[in-house]
This record gives structure tokens, C-alpha cells and sequence, in this order.
DNA sequence: AACCGGAATGTAAACGGTTACATTTAAATG
DNA sequence: CATTTAAATGTAACCGTTTACATTCCGGTT
């Protein structure tokens, strides 16, 4: 049987009251009863119930976390950076794997409400105006984990995703490219928007014009099937792709069908995940580490929790170009 | 303010407890009231804590999860299969990150047995004796993803170790190999200890003599170090190693040294991560997916809770041997 | 010795559900 | 129409904490 407070307290010969101030230490305690109560709290294993604990002061120590794919190490970073801020702090956090569905994101939130949580961090991937509604008038504390537009002001951290783009885009141009495909994955979303926004910036501030028919936004086998058909006059000599995932994707159609990268191909991409700085892959990018994200986007929470939420914050930070082997420089 | 239970039942004129039946849908409640009180709990947008719930039936419908490192794929695949088995099954799952120290997950147990998890699913990662001890002594359900010796018989699932070592060994024979190197990283560990009896299994089986030396568990750049050093006569013609990640840095430092896979050197990993598989790789390496473990794991811990927990099971599945160009074969 | 005040401790009502048991309701039976 | 019975609903105790408020204790003042 599960030993409680009450267990504790009888054994001592104090009443609950006096076991409860023990165990939050208050300072109106008798060191001596004090000591007396914790030896028995170590002698019968004593752990204090979280979910009542919670129940009588209405927060849990506890943020959860919603991602679209936990073990995408992309989102596993940013869990991890999320993690340890919290464990540092004394926090606990509850992780959703939302399956890029918003309607599950949906009942994920939720979930979490139903478990009293004292607020949530989400990547932005699986969030729609009926979400954001919803987290408003129930007054969830939630940070964002990338841009976002809504009617009203949200916390949020993220790279600069235009600037990003464009400077890897400006990398290409400056290495003389003039035909550069942009692939992404039918994302039809505000991140691909701010991207290509960049994409565009890199061409007009080059005065260079953008090439039709290089938005390709089908599968990597269509992608690469509609490139290879191409002749060397439309065929791009480069490729910006929307992340780090679908540029190696990309890189891997390609070189199936025998085209070399650098050589024939160079391609840029975006995140910076691990895998991109294999030896054997060496993929130029652009860093966008999700660790420290985590650990921002846990401390704005906190900030908004210990103090009032009254005020959202918005952390842009400044991307950074990771030159690598992927475009040929270097 | 949060709405309660009792909130609902009064917009509906109802008691708590017909409210408490219609939201577990008892079948003792009227179809016409049970209507009635639905849309007062639409309206009001009512969701019932979890935590006040669990509180009254000893039963949270949650089970924690402790990984040594959450932004590891092959933890996120473990995590996604048994986030999916869970979900379907309505239940929820926490996720601790124990950082590969058995300190930690020995709190991580307490933090989830505070919160009145159902269960426990863990890698055996960062388990001792103590830990086991623990989760015995307070009879916490749970299932461990990896193999395990106790005083007691535990559940588990995990490929077989040993066999799967002894086919990725008996591969590398086969091709003609004779020194064949261990690579590891201190992993002072059960699982290692398989891992290398398979590997010394097929050396016997084929009548060959280990070399001496090539037992290699320093970093990766002492390791690549001490190869490069060897002259021809000892320098292995093949690598086993310990698992994929290792076998990926290996291969990485050994072609910055000028040692090309596979020509001058096979690998041959275990686990078969996703980036195994990338074209530029190619590594030829032992199933062991974890995705279907995550699933089976949770499964078996719902039949504990379910039925009553008094067998143990034990689910050791055959490892598949997947080919590809790491070792030059094909 | 009576009194005071602050520190230490105790009592009991929350927190938001569930559920055994009690009660009401309504239909079925003689 | 009175009585029985089963179904629907209500009452209140309980799950394990916290905490406002009440009480006791004890040394210090007059």
C-alpha cells in the first residue's frame, strides 16, 4: 500500500499539517521535529503525491511540450534544451507527439489541461487559427517554437527565417549561380512563405530574376524527376532547399541518378541538423539548433509564470551561414 | 476561472455523480439527460481533470517513459511506437530524459511514481541494481527495452544481442575476413557483453582465432588512431561495431584519414538507425528497429495492468541481418 | 502571579473528481 | 389502486495534499 502523509504524520506523533510544512521546508518548524519527521519520511520511502499536490495548489510544476515527431532529432533537440531548463528549475514537462495534426494538437492541449499543467511550449508545425483561438480564451501560457501570425501578439522564439534564406541564397549567387531551384514539400505554411520571401530578397537585391518553374514543392521523386528531364538551358545548377531533411533527400535522388554533388549540383539547405555535418554528406546550411531554443522558450514561460503573462516576448535570433562542401566553396 | 464538475451540474440541475456517469459514460444515465448535460459540457467547454481523477481511483491512464537521451532517433523511434500503442489505447505517456545517469533515472522513477503513472517503460540504458531494487520493492509495473540480469525474472523485450552480433560477425567472415575489430566506447554494460560473446561465437563457429588488440574501446579518435598506427600485418580488414553511431563516427574518422569503406576497410554496425541507410552511407548493419519495441513494450504493461501482473514476459526477437555497401559485398 | 505575544503545532475545509449507498421515479404486476 | 421492482438520480465520504485559521506552548514583562 502506498504510504501517505497521514501515515507519516500518525507515526511522528504530529499532525499532517506539520509533515506538509516539512516537506515544503517552511521555516515554522522546529528544526528537532524537523528532523524527527524526515527520518521517518526516508524510513517508510514517503513520496508526496504530485496529482494531489497540484489539486490543492492549482499548479503542477509541470509544462508539456507538443511536437509534431519526437523522433525526428530536430524536435528532439528542442526537447532536450526544453528538458533541462525545466529539471533545473524543478519542472517537469509532458511530451505530445502530435503526428503534424492539428486536430490532434488540439486534443493534445487538452490533455494537458486536463492535467493541469502550469503551461506549454509547442512548435509551431501543427498550429492553426482554431488552436491559437482555443489557447486564448483559456488562458493557456504557451510559447511558440518558431514564427507565427495572429491577431493577437504570442511568445514565440525562432531564427530569422527570411534573413536565413536569403543568405543562403545569396551564398549561391555570390558563387555564381543563377538558376537555383527552391524544394520544399507542398508546406503550405507561413515558415515556407517567409523562406521563399528570402529566396526572392537574394534574387531581387542581386538583380537577378527568378526562373520559372524552379518552385518545386511535389515529392523528391517528382522533384528530381522533373529536374533530370530538364535541358542544360532550364536545368538548375543549384538547389535551396526548404530544410536540411529534404536537401538530403534531394542529394541522395541525385546522386541515384548521377548527378554529383558539388560538382554538378550544389545545394544549400536549412536547420543545420546533426547529420548534415557527416563527413560523407557535408551539406552547406544554414544553423537553426533547436537545443537552445528549447531552453529560451522554457525560460520565457517561466518568466511568464513566475511574474504576470501580461507581456509577450518575441526572440528572433540571427541565422548563420555553415559553409560546408555541399555547394563546392571551400 | 476553470469549470468544474460541479459547475456543469448545476447549469444542468443534475447532481455531480450523473455528470461523473455521463462523462465516463456510465450506461445507468437517461439518453435524454446524458444529451442535456453533453451540451452544458460543450458550452462550457468542461474538461475533466485528470489529476482530481486519478486521485480518487488510484489510476492515471499514464506511463512514463525514461530514456537516456530523447533527442536520439533511435529513443524517438522507442517513443513514438509506444506513444501511438498508448494513445490508441487512451493513454498518455511522460517522457524523462535520465542523460545516461542512474542517479537521474532513479529520481525520474520517483518524479513519475509521485504522479501516479500506471506504469513504467525504460530503457535499460542507465539501470543498476539499485534502481531494480526500487521499482521492485515498491511494485511499480514495468517493462524494460533491452535485455537484463536480475534476481528476479523482469519483463523485457529486445532483439537477441547475441545472435544478432554473431550474424554481423559471420557476414564479415564469409567475405573472408579474418581480423575483424570490436569498436566500442566503454559501454561497460550487459549489452556489450552479448554483443561481444556473438562476436567471439563467430569466430569459434568458423574455427578462427581472435587477434589481440583489436578489442577497441576508446573514443572514436584514439580508436582510429590506434588502427592507423597498426602496420599492414595487424590492421583489421573490418570493423564490428558496437552500434550504428559508432560505426558512423568510425567511418567518418577513418576516410579523413584517407581509409576508404569499403575498400580498404568493412563495416558493419547494429541497429540499423534511419541515416544507416542514406545513400552516401550505406551501412550494412543489424535490425533493430525500435519502434515496434516501443508498441510491444506498452503492450505488455497494459496486460500487466489489465490482468494482474504476476507472470513476467520476456520478448526476444530474431535480428535480421540488412546488407548493404559498407562492406563491399553486393 | 498574571498577562502578553510570538512561535510551533493542530484542525478542518478546500481542490475536482468517483462511487458505495440511499433515495426517488416510474413502469409493471396482481 | 396498492405494491413491487428496476432504473435513474442524488448524497456524501473519500483520494492525498495545502493552508487559513484556531489553539497551545513558553519565555519575557509588569
Amino acid at each position: 500500500m502506498k504510504v501517505t502523509i497521514r501515515d507519516v504524520a500518525l507515526k511522528c506523533g504530529v499532525s499532517v499539517a506539520t509533515v506538509s510544512r516539512v516537506i515544503n521546508n517552511s521555516d515554522q518548524v522546529t528544526d528537532e521535529t524537523k528532523k524527527r519527521v524526515m527520518k521517518v519520511i526516508d524510513e517508510f520511502g514517503f513520496i508526496p503525491n504530485t496529482n494531489a499536490r497540484g489539486l490543492s495548489t492549482r499548479s503542477t510544476n509541470t509544462v508539456g511540450i507538443i511536437v509534431p515527431n519526437v523522433s525526428n532529432p530536430f524536435f528532439g533537440e528542442l526537447i532536450e534544451g526544453a528538458e533541462r531548463a525545466a529539471s533545473e528549475n524543478g519542472y517537469q514537462i509532458i511530451i505530445l507527439n502530435s503526428g503534424y495534426n492539428t486536430e490532434k494538437t488540439l486534443r493534445d492541449i487538452m490533455v494537458l489541461q486536463s492535467r493541469d499543467v502550469d503551461g506549454i511550449i509547442m512548435s509551431t508545425a501543427d498550429i492553426d487559427e482554431k488552436t491559437l483561438d482555443h489557447l486564448h480564451e483559456n488562458e493557456i501560457p504557451f510559447v511558440l517554437m518558431g514564427p507565427i501570425q495572429y491577431k493577437y501578439p504570442v511568445n514565440y522564439v525562432s531564427v530569422d527565417n527570411m534573413e536565413g534564406a536569403r543568405m543562403a541564397v545569396e551564398h549561391l549567387v555570390k558563387l555564381g549561380h543563377k538558376k537555383i531551384a527552391y524544394c520544399t514539400e507542398k508546406y503550405d505554411n507561413y515558415l515556407n512563405q517567409l523562406r521563399y520571401e528570402g529566396y526572392k530578397k537574394a534574387f531581387d537585391s542581386n538583380g537577378l530574376e527568378i526562373q520559372k518553374g524552379l518552385y518545386l514543392e511535389d515529392s523528391v521523386t517528382e522533384n528530381v524527376k522533373n529536374i533530370i528531364s530538364m535541358n542544360k538551358e532550364e536545368r538548375p545548377t543549384a538547389i535551396f532547399a526548404f530544410n536540411d531533411n529534404i536537401a538530403l533527400s534531394h542529394m541522395e535522388a541525385l546522386e541515384r541518378n548521377g548527378i554529383r554533388i558539388p560538382e554538378d549540383m550544389a545545394v544549400v539547405g536549412f536547420d543545420n541538423i546533426r547529420f548534415a555535418s557527416y563527413f560523407s554528406i557535408q551539406l552547406t546550411t544554414i544553423d537553426n539548433r533547436q537545443e537552445e531554443f528549447g531552453k529560451k522558450g522554457f525560460e520565457i514561460l517561466l518568466d511568464i509564470l513566475k511574474n504576470d503573462g501580461t507581456k509577450t516576448q518575441q526572440i528572433v535570433t540571427k541565422p548563420q551561414l555553415v559553409v560546408r562542401k555541399s555547394c563546392g566553396s571551400k
